[in-house]
DNA sequence: ATAAGTGCAAAGGATTTGCGATGGG
DNA sequence: CCCATCGCAAATCCTTTGCACTTAT
């Protein structure tokens, strides 16, 4: 793990312990999302020692401090994925066979767009947007031949 | 219940009992997004008498027949809510009440945004886009004069 | 030293399933 | 009539919690 998270910790009063050490680890080398039982699946394939309880409770903890952030494909499980994967990304869904694809942002024209509604939805509602995200459902290559 | 909605049961071969016409009804006269306890709620409240499993029987088919979709805030519970709920909206999520707010669609910018997304996916992943979300997450009016 | 963090097992809450009974076509 | 659908209760799955033990600071 990169010795910077050390000070994040920190800087949230929150001790620097083997298991936190470890689930930001594997955030850090799958590079994708990961439901609590993948994430405690991975750590038992690492051989390290972490309740599951604990995973949870970490999985929460680090969504509060802004190091992952949750996202939801519809199979009934939270998956977290690390916040700064830049760039800003979204989610293809099959809903044939439930595979998601991690896309990347189009270019500036996205950002000028989700600019745009933010202002809109400050006006209208009052409501001050820190992020969005946007799932996108349909058919995977795959599954278009076959159904 | 609308007539019609006889036609579009048998176009799917199902029946068309009243369980299914009291479950539709009650999304029909909410007009919102409902867990599948709400609606087993408003159900018994109108004096229906509908078993849960029934009602996550038939959202479920419901949602497969493409009449209603799957809506996720992070409270743990899945909701649905109307599929062709013209026009299209999103989702203002608050983050420290759970708040949802539905916020109506900014205009024709967003139809040739998601258009210019939807051909970008067929090209890059050959996926075929049917339907996409769009949740933002923030402070509502209220929360941001209290954290 | 001491409060935060952990592991385990039990509890909780949402959703699904098995099965005999019911009723729509 | 017969099979899809239903109601009920039990089962399952994911997640949270209580509590005694451990450990980072």
């Amino acid at each position: 793990m990169q010795e910077g998270w050390r000070e994040v910790f920190r800087s949230f009063n929150k001790r620097v312990t083997p298991s936190r050490y470890a689930i930001v680890e594997v955030f850090e080398e799958k590079k994708k999302h990961l439901s609590a039982e993948e994430v405690y699946e991975c750590l038992r394939a690492k051989k390290k020692k972490v309740g599951i309880a604990t995973v949870y409770r970490n999985l929460d903890l680090f969504q509060r401090m802004g190091i992952l952030r949750k996202v939801h494909f519809g199979d009934g499980k939270e998956h977290y994925e690390m916040v700064p994967q830049t760039p800003q990304h979204h989610h293809l869904i099959c809903k044939r066979c439930g595979k998601v694809i991690d896309c990347e942002n189009t270019g500036r024209e996205e950002g000028e767009f989700f600019a745009h509604l933010k202002d809109d939805f400050a006006k209208r509602y009052r409501f001050s947007v820190e992020s969005y995200h946007v799932y996108f459902y349909g058919l995977c290559a795959y599954c278009q031949n076959k159904s």
